[in-house]
DNA sequence: TAGAGAAATAGACTTTGTCTAAATGTCTGC
DNA sequence: GCAGACATTTAGACAAAGTCTATTTCTCTA
């Protein structure tokens, strides 16, 4: 399960050679967030990243968490989900897989691509091209427990 | 196309009356919110929906509008699509599909779920249960005309 | 038709995200 | 190593979607 292709940053290797090696001039901010992200796979939101990256001491403002995430997400660093209407989340695992997304606790959960294969992929508007596929499966606690 | 199960709300049919039977108390705000909605299948913005209704005239607040869509979605009347980060989508068609988004003009289309069956549902994570599978196909305006 | 509860309202408020102009940092050629 | 050019960061103003609250208005039943 982390046998990763593309580019994809890994902690354990210099990140700023890293991001060099994809363009990305590696300032001091955008190297500290990278190494948060790229920690783990995960699911942050930007507010999340924001906290983490300055909880000793003030290192990047809203804005540059905001232009760095949005430059990863250009650059195929890291994944934008759009599950919860009030949030992007930012995903590290840029390997093709997709989400569960649980309504009640808002906590993602990947599903690897090939557990849930589309057959036959519906035909193209026209003057149209494929740029991506979400599948977001939505959970809730189980009743079990709690009634609805 | 256009043989919806479910208690489909139809606008040929008295809405007023068809509000009642889902346990709506229909007033003059449901009612135009469900006329605008409700006469075809399509995606409006709770933007969109308060600039159509008061557009002869004020009928109904921003709270209203929000209000109505909430207790809609809830009844079943209407899907939220989450879609694009800065405004979801209400679908005024219930019946099981799934989307095009087009990223460059903001465009949603709807596709048969006939057409993206998934055969091997993956396993939901312990204590869950589903609440629903949303499939988002984005695309953007073909590249014939228009670099990247 | 009165009275009780439901719904609507204006507008303040919150949150996520964007923008701007100024300050700081990075890198290249010399 | 340093100047200059350009890239990046920053604080804080701003924007837009959506929520909340206290008050008013409506709806429905008896």
């Amino acid at each position: 399960m982390n046998d990763h292709k593309h580019s994809m940053i890994v902690a354990d290797r210099d990140i700023a050679e890293q991001l060099r090696e994809v363009g990305i001039t590696p300032t001091q901010q955008r190297v500290q967030i990278a190494e948060i992200l790229f920690a783990q796979p995960q699911h942050m939101s930007a507010d999340q990243i924001l906290a983490v990256v300055n909880s000793n001491g003030p290192i990047a403002s809203k804005a540059t968490i905001y232009n760095t995430l949005g430059l990863f997400a250009r650059k195929g660093l890291v994944r934008e989900v759009i599950v919860d209407p009030s949030k992007v989340f930012y995903d590290s695992n840029t390997s093709e897989h997709h989400h569960f997304y649980n309504v009640d606790s808002g906590e993602l959960t990947d599903i690897d691509a090939r557990d849930v294969m589309i057959p036959n992929l519906p035909e193209l508007p026209a003057n149209t091209q494929a740029a991506g596929v979400d599948i977001i499966f939505r959970i809730r606690e189980s009743s079990d427990t709690e009634q609805a």
